[in-house]
DNA sequence: ATATATACGAGTATTTTGATCGTATATAAT
DNA sequence: ATTATATACGATCAAAATACTCGTATATAT
């Protein structure tokens, strides 16, 4: 419960790594799958997510890898977790509608409220944090 | 991701049904169960937990029901879901020593403040700030 | 050409969660 | 006493989410 996944925690993983680089050097995800244990494949298709959206670089090519393209400071944890992971939030009715129990509901507003209480936490630490 | 479970959420929802009787008035699983549209024998199990930690009284017989045992001010949520669900955090390796990542882990001390910070949240709000 | 990197959809395996079942016990009402 | 209806609780089954792997394509330095 109130877990994060594992492609989250291999991405802070990766983006702490990539932090610690000098300016412009470039890390492989085999490098870093190797270097903390981590399955590769999975390093991979998550660096892609975030290359797509340009948090990071990637360059292809046998000397290619990764490398930060953002200051990690600008970049907070809500949405962090939502590029991989969609809304953030302890129960789901608060984004989507395919609750049964709406109506007859009646822990929506504290739930709203905790919500509200959990994503100002992670506003407030971004990538920048991590190290 | 960040998701509590059905079963703390039927909790949440019997427990702010229970909040709203008349002073040692019972209601039955089923009777909660009925009204929110939520599944009677998972609700039961639940409540049979919160019943041996005696935040709730369990009446057998055909009358029987439950009814809250405590002051619900007294009960915050951090202790609440670790009744239902153990340790509250968004990582295991806080708690347990099963990770493999362990020693090479990179991201440890910003996983604990952000552990901290949820565990925080939780501890100001009380099973009083559902209704 | 070869080796090695990213890109990405598809597929499988594992784990967690959600829900149900069977049986036992308690008790009020008949 | 019998019946109806409650809780108690371990065992089990089903479904969903998560974790991981594979195959194939493309890029690029050597």
């Amino acid at each position: 419960m109130l877990k994060i996944t594992r492609k989250v925690e291999y991405a802070l993983i990766a983006l702490n790594h990539l932090q610690q680089q000098n300016d412009g050097d470039l890390c492989s995800a085999k490098e870093i799958s190797k270097q903390y244990g981590i399955p590769q494949e999975l390093l991979a298709k998550t660096l892609q997510k975030l290359a797509r959206v340009e948090i990071i670089e990637a360059v292809q090519g046998s000397t290619g890898g990764y490398k930060l393209l953002v200051d990690p400071s600008t970049i907070n944890m809500t949405h962090f977790f939502e590029i991989l992971e969609g809304p953030v939030g302890i129960m789901d009715c608060y984004f989507d509608s395919g609750c049964r129990q709406l109506n007859t509901c009646n822990i929506r507003s504290p739930i709203n409220k905790i919500n509200d209480a959990i994503r100002n936490v992670f506003n407030n630490i971004t990538l920048a944090d991590l190290t």
